[in-house]
RNA sequence: GCGCCUGUAGCUCAGCUGGAUAGAGCAACGGACUUCUAAUCCGUGGGCCGAGAGUUCGAAUCCCUCCAGGCGCACCA
């Protein structure tokens, strides 16, 4: 709808100037907006405005020429009005917006889905956590926001991987196995100093344990200690994964690929790109260590690659894991991070640009961190010192819904203090819930009405000139909106709109449902308002769908 | 010190890439179940949009300067 007043006006403006009655000026796009209130109409247009000054007339008389100008093929305006300082007010027939209610019983569940990307392929890479212990509450957010931007590309049109980055190559990991080999001394009677550097937490002598009891205690008299902790290492990081992905599994987020970091080092591969960013003069030696010029692109100054002693740095492997991705054929990849590793974002721009891709084809998502709190006091999470609120125990408390929800009520990068207390409390107040209900509410209307013997209609069997309430236009409106929710939400990588939105229309609907009888003596009637009420249940699990939240039939 | 993010109702947050009278939810108060589900609805109160200056027809939104909080500033990941 917004799409087609948009070519109305242009079509206007291009009549206006082949008439002189307006300069050709070029705009670079039309802005057409969803007034605040509704005496302002459907839609308006500033153009009138923004031409003001470059044609140097009064902008209503411009809207004048303009509205006088429209010409309305397919008769879909009811009227235009001139306001306030110059708006273009665009009122659209209550007839075309009721007949958007066959275009969703028509598609079902495809509605909604549109297609702006074109098949092109995207990878999203969220989560992707070292395998050192479990999952926190932290990674949840980025988890939801990941996979929701995922679903939102999917229904804008686009072919989304999803992928998960183990980085399982790096010290941490050796951190993890030296912890588990130190426990494992320890419940086999050796006295231990336990390191700083190392992982404290209980599931570390649950892995040792798993050993004792698979393995008993060779590995004591192992003589080759590097070589056990390699293995102790890749143990606990199976089981570790293992872990994180049944809880993501469980949150509703599944991986297409998860993609190892060892992999980038087969065959070479680290040293053979580094090796050739050298000879395009992006990669110099000082004798001892070998840098990247990521200055040559805005960095505030260059990184090393290869250390002091002789080992890449994860910057190196993260060169080549974006070259990798280039590699498989995304044109665009969007990475997902903590927002405490933004300082990170100028060294990988510098690097993808350096490898001769368009600094635009990268997009970082940061999401703001979560600042975890008991009854009002902040607890300090560190997987090192085994001190968190795992995605395990969020999920059993408060439940896969509600907890997606509650991230994605808000923007990515607002900051957010997550009371688990509260969250408990506030269980039975979540916002999900209002809008599950309604779609719960919808489901028993239309159970009742079969119970009672009346057939579900079909939009060419009603009056939709019935459907006259004011909350009924409302409906309809916002229903016939839900693909422009998508495409906004889509373009911005947005995930929250979605929310706002679902929030908005459970609520006209409970609104309408309270004043209004769906089912009623009137046959007529009641065919039109359960075709409404049908299409607005189409509509709630459509957009539930994409935030990967359930629609129950009963609550 | 430098960089990024944030600052909107008592609390949690929206505000559609500069628009018309700044909005929800929670909390507070007062109402509505003989009804298709009261996990709902209706009503009331609540604001110097952190502060100051600027850009223009028009600013919560853009520029600059401050203030406050968070996060970064590795040959860690």
């Amino acid at each position: 709808m917004k799409n087609k007043i948009i070519s109305l006006i242009k079509k206007a403006l291009q009549t206006c100037v082949q008439k002189e009655l307006l300069p050709a000026v070029n705009l670079s796009y039309i802005e057409v907006e969803i007034p605040g209130t509704p005496s302002h109409g459907d839609y308006a247009t500033n153009v009138a405005l923004i031409l003001a000054s470059p044609s140097q007339q009064n902008p209503r008389k411009i809207a004048e020429i303009i509205q006088a100008n429209l010409i309305d093929a397919e008769k879909i305006i009811e009227k235009t009005q001139i306001a306030g300082p110059g708006f273009l007010n665009f009122f659209i027939k209550d007839d075309i917006w009721r007949k958007s209610l066959q275009n969703i019983e028509k598609q079902k569940e495809k509605y909604g889905l549109i297609n702006i990307g074109g098949g092109k392929k995207v990878q999203v890479e969220f989560v992707s956590a070292n395998p050192t212990g479990p999952l926190h509450i932290g990674h949840a957010r980025g988890a939801v926001v990941g996979d929701v931007i995922t679903n939102l590309l999917t229904a804008a049109g686009y072919k989304v991987s999803k992928e998960y980055y183990i980085n399982d190559a790096g010290n941490q990991m050796n951190n993890l196995g030296k912890s588990v080999l130190l426990r494992y001394r320890e419940l086999l009677g050796e006295k231990i100093e336990f390191p700083e550097t190392c992982y404290r937490g209980d599931y570390i002598k649950e892995i040792a344990g798993d050993i004792i009891k698979k393995e008993g205690n060779k590995y004591l008299t192992a003589i080759k200690e590097e070589e056990t902790i390699r293995y102790f290492t890749s143990f606990a990081g199976r089981i570790i994964l293992d872990e994180i992905m049944k809880d993501l599994m469980d949150f509703g987020v599944i991986f297409d690929e998860y993609f190892s970091e060892k992999k980038l080092y087969d065959n070479n591969g680290v040293t053979k790109l580094l090796e050739s960013l050298k000879k395009k003069g992006f990669v110099y030696s000082d004798g001892e260590t070998l840098w990247f010029k990521t200055t040559a692109f805005d960095d505030e100054k260059d990184r090393v690659v290869i250390r002091k002693n002789g080992e890449p740095t994860y910057f190196a492997a993260d060169i080549a894991y974006h070259q990798n991705k280039f590699s498989r054929g995304f044109e665009t990849i969007i990475d997902i991070w903590g927002a405490d590793h933004h300082g990170y974002m100028p060294r990988l721009f510098a690097g993808i640009q350096a490898l001769g891709h368009d600094k635009n084809s990268l997009k970082i998502i940061l999401v703001q961190l979560v600042n975890l709190l008991r009854d009002g006091t902040p607890v300090a999470m560190s997987t090192r010192l085994g001190e968190f609120v795992t995605l395990r125990e969020v999920l059993d408390e408060v439940g896969k819904d509600a907890a997606r929800y509650n991230f994605l009520m808000r923007r990515s990068d607002s900051h957010l203090d997550f009371d688990l207390e509260l969250a408990k409390r506030q269980v039975s107040e979540n916002p999900v819930y209002y809008v599950q209900y309604a779609h719960a509410r919808i489901c028993s209307i239309l159970n009742m009405a079969r119970e009672r013997g009346i057939s579900l209609p079909r939009y060419a069997d009603i009056e939709t000139a019935l459907l006259n309430e004011p909350e009924e236009k409302v409906l309809i409106k916002l229903m016939a909106r839900f693909p422009e929710i998508i495409e906004g939400a889509a373009k911005t990588l947005e995930p929250h709109r979605i929310a706002f939105y679902l929030n908005e229309l459970a609520g006209v609907f409970h609104s309408y449902y309270n004043r209004n009888k769906v089912i009623s003596e009137n046959g007529t009637l009641t065919a039109a308002r359960l075709l409404l009420v049908k299409t607005i249940g189409i509509v709630l699990l459509n957009a539930l769908k994409i935030l990967g939240v359930s629609a129950p039939e009963k609550m």
